[in-house]
DNA sequence: GAAACGTGGAC
DNA sequence: TGTCCAAGTTT
């Protein structure tokens, strides 16, 4: 049963999967990247906008990784979002180095004990990189088991992740090709077995799905609400360059941003320049900037800095600060003249 | 176990 | 325009 379906799956994928950079290669840092790269992240951001192989370039190799700058790492990661990715994974490449020698481990208990590795991750790169009857669920296969299955727990319940977990390793186990079979159950939810109208009359396993209303599935319980979130900056610009802040807390921490406004300015804030939108995580947040060149001069704390525009260029930075400041340097740019 | 963590694209 | 989603992990 689970080896029919398994077959079918690997003799559908190797006719006709695509073939993605990361599929072109074993080496398990050059499979990690792409894997943590993909997280939350769509192919066509990963792929389309060269984050991927710009990575492979600026950091060819593990020790490579692990003994660039932090800076340098993060501004490569610039745009992707999620930049914890970034740092650990750094810290990852550092523990190889520390740990292993450089060498990347090759049994999945090792793997998954590794900085930023899930059991996602773990079971990917197993598979691709090494060859191993590992399982791999992410979010495409949990629609594809759910609906093979016509399961409607919750994929996000522990029941339901057990299950899940369970019919991959079943399935993976199944077949002489882990790799095709893990590339398969991802390749099907992609194309074929999508989110909403799935294209059933195509699907290579169509004979053994038991969906009564696929699109209707996977059931998800837990959805978080949006909050809206006012985020009042600053924009101050002198001879040094544009006063920028760096980020310390939990969010986008090392990234450099617009300087909050100051709560003493809280009533009375400086006229404003500009105002936009921006999503991150739960919050929808309007972001107001303010004309601060008129403040009294100050001391401003230590991460806070002046930094002059060809370093701008080269600092990382969130999207919606680098939109923000593209935009207001070229309206300076034009009452200057 | 729930909540936090980014961003851009699709509908 | 608003909502949902995309190769998840950590706390």
């Amino acid at each position: 049963m689970a080896a029919s379906l398994s077959q079918t799956l690997v003799t559908w994928f190797l006719e006709t999967g695509r073939d993605y950079p990361w599929r072109q290669t074993r080496d398990p840092y050059a499979i990690l990247v792409s894997e943590v790269m993909l997280q939350q992240t769509q192919i066509a951001t990963v792929l389309g906008k060269g984050y991927f192989s710009r990575w492979l370039e600026r950091f060819p190799d593990i020790t490579t990784l692990a003994t660039a700058s932090e800076e340098d790492v993060l501004k490569a990661w610039e745009g992707l979002g999620y930049y914890r990715r970034a740092r650990n994974l750094q810290k990852l490449a550092q523990t190889l180095v520390a740990e292993h020698g450089g060498q990347f481990p090759s049994d999945p208990t090792s793997i998954r004990a590794l900085p930023g590795i899930g059991p996602y991750t773990a079971g990917a790169i197993a598979s691709f990189a090494f060859g191993l009857k590992e399982p791999i669920v992410d979010g495409n296969v949990a629609r594809v088991l759910s609906r093979l299955d016509n399961d409607a727990t919750p994929i996000d319940s522990t029941a339901g992740s057990k299950r899940l977990w369970a019919r991959a390793t079943e399935l993976v186990k199944a077949t002489d090709d882990p790799r095709a079979l893990n590339s398969a159950l991802m390749e099907l939810g992609q194309t074929v077995c999508k989110p909403a109208n799935p294209l059933c009359e195509e699907c290579p396993v169509r004979r053994f799905c038991r969906a009564e209303s696929p699109a209707l599935l996977p059931i998800k319980a837990n959805r978080t609400e949006i909050t809206d979130l006012d985020e009042h900056v600053l924009f101050i610009q002198t001879s040094e360059g544009v006063l920028l802040e760096q980020e310390t807390g939990k969010r986008r921490t090392g990234l450099w941003k617009l300087p909050a406004l100051p709560d003493a300015f809280a009533d009375t804030p400086p006229p404003l320049l500009m105002k936009s939108s921006y999503g991150i995580t739960r919050y929808r947040v309007k972001l107001w900037v303010h004309e601060g060149n008129a403040l009294t001069p100050q001391r401003w704390p230590e991460n806070h800095r002046f930094m002059p525009l060809t370093e701008i260029a080269t600092a990382a930075m969130p999207s919606p600060y680098r939109r923000a400041l593209e935009k207001l340097l070229k309206t300076a740019t034009f009452r200057l003249e």
